[in-house]
Formats: structure tokens, C-alpha cells, sequence
DNA sequence: AACACTTTTGTACTATAGGAAAAGTTTTCT
DNA sequence: AGAAAACTTTTCCTATAGTACAAAAGTGTT
């Protein structure tokens, strides 16, 4: 059997099998007894353990809920990327584009900072869209933005549309479905900051919250 | 083949298989662009797609590298857990003052929605500021900012000052010390957007930021 | 209707999952 | 201590499920 390691199962020296031995030793629990949470053979909890095995999204669930940790969580194996050396970057004002639909052109900002949580870009909302109601997209997380120039509608599947002005800014919870459309004929740029799905982690959100307002500003 | 919709694929109405398609059809791309991008074939994102298949953990990584998205994110499928009630707000041009100091003018953007984990805002920087050394802070989480008017210097402890016109932009980690200065004698507004620290958990994001914000920025 | 393109459906192959036995480890008892 | 016993983990084998390749079906365009 191949070794796993090598495989696209390593990402930052941890694997998903030395993860789950790590989650399952932290609770003093046998292979057998997260096989009876989990359904799965105590062989393959073995195997998987070992990296001897790449087990299936269905498995990689009945994991997740027999170790108690969310699926996100125990997929997610570099854990601590943290870099000190790249703690800001800056964008300038002609930046690459980012990427390109029939719809918006996006320039990324920032780019070059991996680390960071929000990812910031300018869209430029093409005039000559034909149907609003085509280009409908939810994802996750959560985006804002500021319109830059020019006008748009925001298209919701909850909300009626909302015209927005230069100047006017929005947030919205992007898993609605939503689309933009350029108003009034002319290409409409917008500054969005969108943020990925908040993590699941089992936290202690009180002393974090006292981290913070202990803070010397 | 069985049908994965009745098994622990499903969690919130959404499959993976739905997952990935909305992904991809995001993106405009085919199954072929996915499987040039990831290195799966064409016929196994079909199956994946139509929840014919449970993909193994070494293809879900191949399948979140070639989707631009993170594997966390990937094996996320219930995003939906949002009340319905509020999932979109939007800010007018001139809105009102949040909070002022002798540095900086802010104005709340968007404030009415409080689940929301972002802090949107804008700053005007103002010109008559003493000693550029005098205000530097430094708090949890991270920050970007756009220049909308003027132009301003970015101060931190790690870095060199950063000179930035209309339209340029920033990304830092506002643990470091920061401040930012308005340059040739002028006011500076820029748009700010706050996150809060990495975990929050169940954490009210919008209470922890007015703590942050008020605090001496 | 012909064409190019995209997606789905078979078939062969390879890898994972489950059950049982073997190997390894710790505990218990004399 | 030593050995047996109980428990834990790994290995072997077979069945099942996922993947790749190729062909067929579906879709939209000229």
C-alpha cells in the first residue's frame, strides 16, 4: 500500500490519519469505541489512522460527528500557518485582474498576504448585462460593499431589488442567492470585501472577548 | 448506484454533489476546466456532482485546490443556518457619525445588521494631526482599507511608512501597532474594514467590535 | 441539420471498507 | 518476576465502492 504521506493527504507535516489518532488519544478512547460512535470497522479506523487509506466523505462525516469536531475542522490539518514575516501588504490603484466573467471583472487587492481572513477586490459591474435574475449566485460567508462609481441594483433572493448610489455600501449574508446590475447603462465599479464561513471551533468566546477589552489601545 | 441524498451526505438540504456544482457553475467553468484544475476526471466530477460517489479525502483536497476554495470550506455544507430576517442592510452616503477623536472622524456603515462579523466603516483622517507616533494602537484582529479621498501614510512598528493615494489599499494585522496619518495637509477618507479575532465562536461580532472601536483609535 | 461542446453513462481497474485472525500491549494473579 | 488473561491494534482476505477511459447522450450554435 502506498504511503499516503506523500500523497496530497500532507499539507502542513500533519496528515488526516496522525489528526485523528490525535483526537481520538485526546479523549483516552480505543479504536473500538470510536467505532461504535462512529459505525465505522475498527480496520478501517486503523487504516486511516496509518494513512493507509483515504477515506470517503461519507466516512470522513461519521468521523467528524464519532470525534466530536466539526467536519471543517477535522479536514482542516495546517492549523498553524502563522508567518510572522508578512503581517500587512498593500495594493495600488492599477492592480492585475483577477478575474473575468461575462459580468463583473474583479482585481484582487492584497493578493500577496495569504494569510489573512477577508479577501478585498474591486469589481467592475458590466453595463450590458442581459437578465438580472441569471447571474445569481450563492457561496458562503458574508460580503460588504461600497460603490466606487456609479450605480446598482442588488438582486436578492429574500429582498426586493435595492439601488445603490456611489457612496452607498451594503452587506449581505452571501449565501443568499444575489447578483448585481449595473444601472443607467454605464459600467458601475465596487469595492467588496467578502468573508468565508465562520469557524466552528469549540472556543472559549468569553475570555476571548475579555482578551480583548483588556486591550491597551 | 444508491442515491447519497439519503445518507450522511446530506446535512442541511445541501449534498456536496450540489455544493460543488454551484462552485464550479460560479466560476462558469466545465468539468473539464474542474478536472484540468484538480486532476480528476471528467466522469468522476460528474458522479461527485450527481452524489452518485463519495469522493475520497485525498480528491475532496484535490477538489477545494481546483475550486479555489478551502477544504473547510468545501466539506461546509450547511451555511445556510442564518435567520432569515436579516441577512442584508444597506448604508446610505451620509450616514451618521459613529464615534470622533482629534485623528479621526468614523462613520458606521451598515451597523443596523448585528450578526454580521465584518466591521464596515469609513475614517476621515484628519490633516491637523500632531506627531504621527502619538496615536499608535494596536488591537485584536485585522484590517484593510481603501483610500476613497486624499492621501495618507500608514505608520506601523514593523514596517516602514507606506504613502497611499486615492484608491490604493491596505491589508494588516492590527495586533501590530498602527496608525495612519493624512498627508499634504488635507483630510483623508478611507473605508475600513474590521475583523475581529480568528475564532470567535458563538461570539456576538458586532458588540465585540463597538468595544474595540471605541476604544482610544 | 451538422457541428462543437458539455455532460452522462458503461466497463475495467484500483482503492477503500468490513470481518476475522494474528500480533502487540497492558493488566492481573500466583 | 513471570505467565496468563484481557485488551488494543495491525494485518490478511474478500466484498464493495470509487476512479479513469471511452463511448453515448444531451445541449446549444451556426
Amino acid at each position: 500500500m502506498d504511503d499516503l504521506r506523500t500523497e496530497p493527504g500532507l499539507i502542513n507535516g500533519q496528515t488526516l490519519g496522525t489528526k485523528v489518532r490525535a483526537l481520538r488519544k485526546a479523549h483516552s478512547w480505543t479504536l473500538a469505541a470510536v467505532s461504535e460512535a462512529t459505525g465505522l470497522s475498527i480496520s478501517a479506523l486503523s487504516k486511516i489512522e496509518n494513512d493507509q487509506v483515504s477515506p470517503t466523505f461519507a466516512n470522513l462525516m461519521r468521523l467528524a460527528e464519532g470525534l466530536q469536531i466539526s467536519l471543517s475542522d477535522l479536514v482542516t490539518l495546517n492549523e498553524d500557518e502563522g508567518s510572522v514575516s508578512a503581517r500587512m501588504t498593500v495594493s495600488r490603484k492599477s492592480d492585475i485582474v483577477f478575474r473575468s466573467t461575462p459580468k463583473y471583472d474583479m482585481y484582487a487587492l492584497c493578493a500577496e498576504l495569504r494569510r489573512k481572513r477577508m479577501t478585498p477586490l474591486i469589481e467592475r459591474v458590466k453595463a450590458d448585462e442581459p437578465s438580472p435574475l441569471d447571474g445569481m449566485v450563492s457561496h458562503s460567508g458574508e460580503e460588504f460593499f461600497y460603490v466606487l462609481n456609479g450605480a446598482i441594483e442588488v438582486h436578492t433572493e429574500h429582498y426586493g431589488p435595492v439601488r445603490l448610489e456611489k457612496g452607498d455600501s451594503a452587506y449581505l449574508d452571501s449565501t443568499m442567492a444575489h447578483t448585481l446590475v449595473a444601472m443607467d447603462g454605464k459600467d458601475a465599479d465596487i469595492l467588496m470585501v467578502w468573508l468565508g464561513p465562520a469557524p466552528v471551533g469549540q472556543e472559549d468566546g468569553a475570555s476571548m472577548a475579555e482578551a480583548i477589552l483588556n486591550q491597551d489601545c
